[in-house]
DNA sequence: AAAGGGTGTCAGTACTTACTGACTTTTTGG
DNA sequence: CCAAAAAGTCAGTAAGTACTGACACCCTTT
């Protein structure tokens, strides 16, 4: 298989290019450094990809995992609402924690990932018409009480969102709270908060 | 006053230095983009400031907010559940939005503010402690029902936090929900759920 | 009118960096 | 062992960019 090993070089020099990316933005690092970082020479990034801005793009499109979040809606839900959030919370933060890098690229520079810059906006989107769904069916069902079905999906998903990012970044709360107790606390809290 | 000239010069530089790396990044934009934004002469960016460093650096330490947090300690707290998380969340998102721009350079090109880097992490902290408290007191008061208060500080602010970035990105969900009846919604739930 | 502070212009330096071409070397599979 | 594929070397180009120096031009104040 000739092509294994080009396969090979690619995928290190597109992980090279998202680990430094991530950490210093798309022109805080040069073609050279991505390439002696993967193993290679300049040249060799060059010809497997054309210009830095299309070794971003294939990178962004072999190693994002938009689809997962789909999988969420596939998933069983029991209209048990602490049972139901748990798991909404434990598919989100691993996603999350999958697409972590290429989130701090999206971040420092949106411009140069157009997709990702919808991939943003468009997953969350859909994410809260998810929850709001549930939460108006919760509403219908009289399992909780009677609240505004799309703030408290806001609320819910940037609770979850704010801790992410903070994982992301490193915030000093995640080593002493473990991300499980975390959500345990939180999901409790909103259980309360809304059932009747 | 020949030095009024000079400050204002200075001023409409950082502004639109703060403006322009704001948007693209400390390396996606060039001293001479600078100082045509803000109408005048590349030269004279480095007349006022030596370096393109030196100008952050001083945008900075002039736009910044980071002392506003404190007076969130010394607000006035009511012991009334509602009454002092909504205290909070206004507080908070006020100076978030003051430091939007600020905040949108830190976690692009973190590196280049060494200052930054540092508040981003000790101003949380300390509101981090602040809640911590506020909640053990609330508990010894018997105000709130047991819960780990720590956990339900990190809950809250990061509510607040991921509100705060969604706003600052201009994600959708707050053109049809207004930050206000948000933060309402949010601190009834809370208010709820902790209510013995 | 004179002086000085602030700014513009322009040419130029030194450095970086994305990207190329020609050629050689190494690796791999049959 | 041979041929092709993949990677390295090296020299170089073109463009960009932070930053400087010399000089001229306002504008304001006295």
């Amino acid at each position: 298989m000739g092509s294994n090993r080009k396969q090979e070089t690619s995928e290190k020099l597109m992980i090279a290019a998202i680990d430094l990316m991530s950490e210093k933005g798309y022109n805080g690092v040069t073609t050279e450094e991505i390439a002696r970082t993967a193993g290679y020479s300049e040249k060799t990034l060059f010809r497997h990809f054309q210009s830095k801005q299309k070794l971003l793009e294939a990178a962004f499109e072999k190693y994002h995992y938009g689809e997962e979040m789909r999988n969420l809606f596939h998933q069983h839900l029991q209209w048990d609402l602490q049972e139901d959030l748990l798991m909404v919370c434990n598919t989100y933060h691993k996603i999350m924690q999958q697409n972590r890098k290429m989130i701090l690229i999206a971040m420092k520079d949106g411009e140069h990932l157009p997709g990702f810059r919808e991939a943003t906006h468009k997953h969350p989107e859909q994410l809260k018409a998810f929850l709001t769904d549930y939460f108006e069916k919760m509403l219908q069902k009289k399992k909780i009480i009677k609240v505004d079905p799309e703030k408290m999906a806001i609320a819910f998903l940037y609770m979850n969102y704010g801790a992410a990012l903070g994982r992301i970044h490193n915030d000093p709360s995640f080593t002493t709270v473990y991300l499980e107790d975390f959500i345990k606390e939180s999901v409790f809290l909103f259980t309360r908060g809304l059932t009747p």
